[in-house]
DNA sequence: TCAATCTATATGACGCGTCATTCAATGACA
DNA sequence: TGTCATTGAATGACGCGTCATATAGATTGA
């Protein structure tokens, strides 16, 4: 039986659903047009550029994003092969992996978070 | 410059982000795992079934979900060899098709919608 | 009525994310 | 110290969504 409490959160769902996809797929765009980036690679890049000088290992990502540890893995593999961020090997503890941004990759993300923020703005400032 | 309204934002998307996946995946991981099908099946035999007895064309599923036309299409072909929905040919236009429930599809509904609904008052209802 | 154009859907190539698995390094405990 | 379990990360197979295109049917206008 479809109550109205169910109708109400089937709209408030896909009221979600859109306002995700609608931003998602405008910084996705943009991104990849001006920047040559997709949008989870710039998530990424957003993270480690947060970590400041602090090391900032792969399983810290995987945390502080909905992101599987796979495709963590595979973003990286393609920031890596984009040259703007390079796997360092801990010294403590051999396992892990922390990142850092290269120079390119620096500078990418100031320009890039620029963007971002303000299609972020746009699409969820109402 | 970083200022405090781009860290507003950032977090305010950060935390769509996480809803979303958090919902979307409990939504999936619950719909495979007892109904066999996707979430994206679901969304479309949702949007099928809405329509009640007027004729459901394709066009006017691209029309109400953020899917594009051919994931669409693609949906509706999984949907149609799991035996759910079947295509109808429309005589007034033979380009457009028009979707209907099978019997199977009715009765799938009718019990996925349940846990669909209670896994969205579980997530979205605070 | 015949082109030229447009519209509804389908399809194939491709990229990416997920799952399961693997591998090496670490920890725990006897 | 040796074994067994655990952990951080990488990898390959696979499924799905997207983009660009194809195709058949509709529409327009001379």
């Amino acid at each position: 039986m479809a109550t109205t409490q169910d109708r109400q959160l089937v709209e408030q769902w896909r009221g979600i659903q859109n306002s995700y996809f609608r931003t998602a797929s405008a910084l996705e765009r943009a991104l990849e047009a001006r920047f040559h980036i997709g949008l989870n690679e710039f998530e990424i890049l957003d993270l480690v550029a947060e970590c400041a000088d602090a090391e900032c290992r792969m399983k810290a990502l995987g945390e502080r994003t909905p992101m599987t540890q796979s495709a963590v893995s595979k973003v990286v593999d393609r920031l890596e092969k984009a040259g703007l961020v390079s796997r360092q090997t801990c010294t403590d503890d051999r396992r892990s992996l922390y990142l850092e941004l290269t120079d390119a990759g620096r500078i990418l993300h100031a320009d890039a978070a620029v963007e971002h923020r303000s299609l972020l703005k746009e699409n969820l400032g109402e």
